[in-house]
DNA sequence: TATACTAATGACTAATCGGTCATTTGTCAA
DNA sequence: TTGACAAATGACCGATTAGTCATTAGTATA
């Protein structure tokens, strides 16, 4: 599990210097001093690395996101937080995105092609949720139209952390893309993302969460886990997977004790959506 | 000559599919139907054939786009000119869109990587052209920023060409972001993207830093520099650089100084870099 | 037809790739 | 100290790569 994480680290370093598919195995290994055999121990295949590496720090960061917009700040506030988190993640993890969100290798491989945009979707729901918390009806005709502008700042100058390391003031950054969006969202009157337009560009996704595979996520996650709290608690959020007889609250607490480990974050988000939590 | 032109294109519909460097150049001769030895008659290597792919496509398209921007077209037109052109370009080109701004090899390699930083700077001014024959003096603060929102705007509403092929209404699309790009340049009150900025990112300063490069630019900010501790602190940098005499801390303390003021954060940034602080 | 020249070929090389597996090393209990 | 087992090694494999060059094909002139 550790040489795991070892591997993924010096990967992402190479793969943001050089790109995939100009980094060889070799290179990989000598950077975390074990042999080419040590590797294909802990990864079937070179793809398969990188598909946990997608998976990995994808997840990490829309989970990042879905926090701040769920988080019951006032909304006032809100929108800066939004844009603090997100470009806050993208300055301390520059080297990733500088791989997940350039790497052209990745939509060439039909499996991660999927994936990326399953995430994508993830974030864009998240973005969605922000917005019909701080407009409610307001937005209706143009709620995907906003969307669409969110993630064209957030393309847009998360360049200035990905190609340079100027610094800069995360703040004012902020508060100068909250007042954008706020602007666009109140006075933009020609819609042109429709509902059905972002169906179809999220289309290969859309498959429901199925209480095997939640079960399979959950297993995967008991077997590294130490502490009793977190470890207990996932249990039963098992069993309440397969035999649901807590009360809301409950689940979410139980929810919450995952929540606070590192690398749980994510099967703790995904059970969360599971009991539509 | 021409024969480079079939190469170019044969290549380009390669790239799109597979990537860069998961094409090999057998591939590219067998599907222009020529041999090896003949690619090789063309391009000296197979990176001189990725640089003059750059060359070309982005020329293209820098050219494209500043044709309508220099045009004598109506103000009340011209912004959704400009989106239709671009959007139309994205249309036609979707392939070449595809490499040329998914390929993260392409920034891999520096001499490739400076040459996109120098298209997108010709894409930049053009813009910044547009804006200011559009609103003159009324943006002078936030001119900047609007031209990233722009960019933004290309970025996010592109992928409805590059990943997809559904069937786009151009001119509603057009209509919709020429007003959102209205809307933005009227209200925008909080400026984040000063030209200073604009100037580093247009040059990547990956050289080493010299003495003479380092007084050049603290002259520079010392021209518009009017409060006198401010002013007395670079000052007194200045003539550190040359001899230096004080401690470390005094070096801070004194960078702090400058660091406060908004635009003088970089040369303070850069002088701390010089003094390893 | 003979000559001279260029354009084009594809078998070839040396290097590197992802991936395998017989072997060695390290770590236990007995 | 021994033996059993797992972890780790790196020489090795077949496949593929970018790039070369002796050879051939095509063409224009005499």
């Amino acid at each position: 599990m550790l040489k795991k994480q070892l591997i993924m680290e010096k990967a992402l370093e190479l793969f943001s210097e050089q790109g995939f598919e100009a980094t060889s195995v070799q290179q990989i290994t000598e950077r975390c001093g074990i042999s080419k055999g040590a590797f294909y121990l802990s990864f079937k295949t070179k793809d398969e690395l990188l598909i946990s590496m997608v998976e990995y720090y994808l997840q990490q960061f829309v989970t990042d996101v879905d926090q701040v917009v769920r988080s019951s700040l006032s909304k006032d506030i809100i929108l800066v937080e939004f844009y603090k988190s997100i470009f806050q993640a993208f300055k301390n993890h520059a080297a990733s995105a500088r791989v997940f969100f350039n790497e052209k290798v990745l939509l060439t491989k039909k499996e991660l092609f999927q994936k990326i945009i399953a995430y994508d979707v993830e974030m864009s729901k998240s973005i969605i949720y922000m917005l019909e918390q701080l407009y409610q009806d307001e937005l209706h005709e143009t709620k995907y139209d906003v969307m669409y502008c969110i993630k064209g700042f957030m393309k847009s100058y998360s360049e200035l952390f990905i190609f340079s390391d100027i610094p800069l003031d995360l703040d004012q950054l902020a508060k100068s893309l909250a007042e954008k969006t706020e602007i666009i969202a109140r006075h933009t009157t020609i819609p042109f993302i429709t509902e059905e337009l972002v169906q179809l560009t999220a289309k290969p996704c859309n498959e429901e969460l199925s209480q095997e595979s939640l079960l399979g996520l959950i297993d995967q996650h008991l077997d590294g886990i130490e502490d009793t709290i977190e470890r207990e608690s996932l249990e039963l959020l098992k069993y309440q997977v397969e035999n649901p007889t807590y009360s809301k609250p409950i689940l979410k607490g139980l929810i919450e004790n995952i929540r606070l480990k590192r690398d749980y974050r994510w099967v703790a988000y995904v059970i969360a959506k599971y009991f539509n939590i």
